[in-house]
DNA sequence: AGGACCAATGTCATCTTGTGACATCACCGT
DNA sequence: ACGGTGATGTCACAAGATGACATTGGTCCT
């Protein structure tokens, strides 16, 4: 069973990312990532939809995780959102700091992966969305809680791979999603009136 | 002055949108455009950046009344952004319903396109929060208050345009601001004990 | 064993996107 | 009239993406 090296698909990841961040998305050819594979330009285009793809096969085991943790949570909306984005943070991203360092900052530095990743992150949203409906929550309130709980996340995440962060991504999502609240919490009516 | 019909940029659009619509966006070539609307290839692509631009030029404009109004209005982070919006309804999409429904229903068969609107959005986003740290707003609650923002306007929108409403962009857009007001409000300490 | 079959990969051809380099052409001010 | 100038057209081409077909070992059935 040795016919072809094993795990085209990881191999190609790993030469994506490499290649990506050593010169740039723009930079690589996906001949050239399909080269460093062991593999023809064809292959990867079988194994992947286009060029970017390659970097956001992940996204599939996240929202996995996801959808699983809020049809299993019992609570209102937007606390069922975060608590299962906390969730992810433990199962999937505890111990993998670096590694989301360097996909972020190889994300940062090309539009068209920003792009990518926008998608990805309206993909989970709907199926958040999708999960919370059917447990019974309107479309509406549905659609808000996981929108607002993705903005919680996202804010997150970015402090977390910041440079000089330390704190672990669980605790960054409870505090933005205590911030979260405050900020859309009901105006006073007259503030400026007073300094209080 | 009659060397070339006047507002090739217009002429472009107005034939990207058709052709979009008529065909799909896939199905339309570029060079279909640009025939269309009488002209070459190369001079779409040095209006526009590439073939999905031609359908988001409106975004300058709708940037630049935002932060307007961003600059212009005294009230808290989210509520500002809010208003600004609903200014933005008033000035702009007033009357132009049955554009935006096409529009929007080419945007929606279309993934590529849609990763497009994603990024307009977030740059909009940017420019907004930009504009709100302008006035002394710290980082995270600009941010957050951006987000939730565009969260309202963006689900505002899609009822504005979907079929059979008829209610105004501005009011959808206060409606849904108090649901995500709602939506994210501290959870009740034990909702599940009593029906009240 | 031997051949049919299959799944993963490679090869080739082709279309489209996007861009650089250069040509054209009518209008402009001097 | 003449040489700019700016918008446009022409040509060439790399890279992305995809369909059609070939290859190649391994599996399975008899």
């Amino acid at each position: 069973m040795a016919r072809w090296q094993p795990d085209a698909r990881g191999r190609l990841e790993a030469a994506a990312l490499e290649l990506f961040h050593k010169r740039g998305f723009e930079q690589t050819t996906v001949t050239d990532i399909a080269a460093r594979a062991g593999l023809d330009k064809r292959t990867f285009y079988r194994l992947f939809g286009d060029k970017r793809e390659a970097l956001f096969s992940g996204g599939k085991l996240l929202e996995e995780v996801l959808i699983k943790a809020v049809a299993e949570t019992d609570a209102a909306p937007f606390e069922t959102v975060v608590a299962a984005f906390r969730r992810v943070a433990d199962e999937i991203f505890t111990d993998r700091l670096d590694l989301a360092r360097v996909r972020q900052s190889v994300i940062d530095s090309s539009p068209e992966l920003q792009e990518r990743e926008l998608r990805k992150m309206g993909s989970l949203a709907a199926a958040v969305s999708a999960a919370l409906r059917a447990r019974g929550v309107g479309e509406t309130a549905a659609t808000l809680a996981t929108e607002s709980g993705v903005t919680v996340f996202r804010v997150a995440f970015a402090r977390w791979v910041a440079p000089g962060s330390d704190a672990s991504l669980t605790d960054l999502i409870a505090e933005v999603a205590a911030e979260l609240r405050a900020v859309t919490s009901p105006p006073e009516p007259h503030p400026d009136l007073s300094q209080s």
